[in-house]
DNA sequence: GCAACCGATTGCAAAATGCAATCAGATTGG
DNA sequence: CCAATCTGATTGCATTTTGCAATCGGTTGC
């Protein structure tokens, strides 16, 4: 990933953050999957990223700016990481992209259900999923009682989905 | 690019399409440049693509769907590309990303002047671009005599920049 | 103790990329 | 009519990146 040839382009330069093939899969799982732990980015995804490449990723998004690492206070060796600021305010686009790819690529059900909901809750509900991720990896405190977390209620989708599937294949019930 | 691994994820899937470092590029080039031939898009970018690499690409795309190719009819030996419905969607997609790096890398000003009116001109200048883009790479008919091109007004404020810029850097004037 | 787990690192084969040279056909200028 | 130029690619080759499995030294729970 050569950083010379750039170009003052903010899409070129948003590209050479996160044009690869598995920096915005690893986002999308602190994002949306709630990791925090090399292990877990490294067996939680569906797509199976080799640990080399996900400790040169990590590696590469906290030189760039995107995240921060700490260690675990309950566990001398693990360490959790953060998202910034920076990160954060990538959730409008993976929205986007998330939408774009439900209506034109070949998705399926239980793993577009979140981007559906997150298509249809618009950018009010994006601004509360930003909120409790500052709260989470940020430190910032949480205004309101304002009802269950998005995860929480994207989760209940997802599982509600899968359920629904298994009950639906299943030939006993 | 392999396309095993696959996960039905919307945005896994997104970025097999364009989770490279030039696919987007080349998209950009054909939305906002409004290159439509080979040699421009490969002597038109900064980024400077590769010719081989440039002929995959669009091959990719083509098969993706996201771009069809047709002879020019002006010249036997060229031919012209054109953005699908599939990519012209993209638009917003885009616009959120120039201004996510508007914001948090170091654009060039003259670069980015773009990404900053479209962002303030927020979905219906999205939604009459996409109109105009419709109209030239699909035939579309173009509803009103709705004031200068989107392009137009994009490359004109880019002109007006470098134009500022050649002054006040001049010595002579 | 000791097996399981932690965040990585190493070695190696395979794939993708960058780069320059080149291709055949079409067009243009004189 | 012919040479120069331009078209959209393709080829060969060196370099870089990736995928994959094995492994590392240290930590934890039991």
């Amino acid at each position: 990933m050569s950083l010379d040839r750039r170009s003052g382009c903010p899409i070129n330069l948003s590209l050479e953050v996160f044009g690869d093939r598995w920096s915005l899969i690893i986002l999308r799982d602190m994002i949306f999957g709630g990791r925090r732990h090399f292990r877990e980015l490294l067996n939680g995804s569906i797509e199976g990223i080799a640990s080399n490449i996900l400790a040169d990723r990590l590696k590469r998004l906290m030189e760039l700016g995107m995240l921060t690492k700490a260690d675990d206070p309950s566990h001398k060796q693990k360490a959790i990481y953060s998202l910034t600021e920076m990160a954060i305010t990538l959730v409008p686009i993976l929205a986007h992209l998330g939408a774009w790819g439900r209506v034109w690529l070949p998705t399926s059900e239980e793993l577009s259900i979140r981007a559906e909901l997150l298509e249809k809750g618009g950018p009010p509900m994006w601004e509360k999923f930003m909120d409790e991720l500052r709260h989470e990896h940020l430190g910032m405190p949480l205004d309101t009682a304002s009802g269950p977390s998005v995860r929480a209620t994207l989760q209940a989708a997802y599982q509600a989905v899968v359920a629904g599937k298994a009950l639906g294949a299943s030939p006993v019930a």
